[in-house]
DNA sequence: CCCCTCCCGTTGACAGGTCAATCGTCTGCT
DNA sequence: AGCAGACGATTGACCTGTCAACGGGAGGGG
């Protein structure tokens, strides 16, 4: 309880998740957001919207919105700038007029194809350091982490946060 | 090459560390928001920067920034805050007028102290499943992960990114 | 002694992200 | 049929973080 202890606590405040995932976030991105405007003109997350429209061919915002878990107002400016690039198409759905039909166009999956190797040789290049039983076993750390943001009930407090 | 094996790479995204990382970071920010936001009136960034005032005391705010990561412009506007709340002091230093000594008042000691065992508590909670071995393996790679992510030189590219 | 350069902290401009309000559309209920 | 409420997408307000420019001060070389 005395400032000797204290601060050793609050050494130990760097071993904190949060620190380390931050710090980590920070650098990644970063490094992502010069390698692809260098590359492709796209920013991280609209390759990531490419990559995930790729991978499970959402039909409308909504669906790629819960896929590719970012802000449904966020996606609708993104969305808006990839058209403008001639990568996604939009179309009103004929049976509910309130949803968009997405789908990317033939130049959009050109892209994705083109910057995949890419991005694959940076993600190697991440974890070439890092062995395969390390890295599953980061990722499963990582998705418990995730989990247990989600939605917290303290002890102390009662409450969820 | 064909439509068919881009879909299982695009799907294998999924596995990128940026990906988690990011995922990670964004559920641990918003509820450390939340949480400090209701037990103490401070964002995460200005938590920090009090923690690590309290780690390792640093003289002035150039130094500050350096071992916080943080930018130092965003750093002088926290550290304003911070002045106005009446939990960092700040005074001219009479050797060199240029910097700032900063310094913790008593108060801001004292929500640090309120403050930690609760940010603790929530780390513990975090990493609540776990287990002290995967949790060291997943700190490991993520050092790893932040040294590489820092100056790239890519086989494909040749230049840094 | 003066000037050029560098450093410290602050400020401004902007990109990216979150939340809430809105607008048009659909659906279920009476 | 008509209306209330829910839903999809867009937009606006706001906040945080990044980068670049600035202004005052220090320091070294001519």
């Amino acid at each position: 309880m005395s400032g000797e202890s204290l601060t050793a606590d609050a050494r130990a405040t760097r071993d904190f998740m949060a620190f380390r995932v931050e710090r980590a976030h920070a650098r990644i991105t970063a490094q992502a957001t010069r390698l692809l405007a260098r590359e492709s003109g796209l920013t991280p997350r609209q390759w990531w919207i490419i990559a995930d429209m790729m991978a499970e061919q959402p039909r409308t915002a909504t669906e790629l919105a819960q896929i590719s878990d970012t802000d449904k107002g966020l996606l609708s400016r993104n969305l808006k700038s990839l058209r403008e690039m001639g990568l996604v198409e939009m179309a009103r759905d004929e049976a509910d007029q309130r949803q968009q039909i997405i789908s990317l166009t033939e130049a959009g999956r050109r892209k994705h194809d083109e910057t995949l190797p890419l991005m694959k040789a940076r993600n190697d290049w991440l974890t070439r350091e890092v062995d395969d039983d390390e890295l599953r076993c980061a990722m499963r750390v990582l998705e418990k982490i995730e989990k247990a943001a989600e939605n917290v009930t303290f002890p102390t407090g009662g409450e969820p946060v």
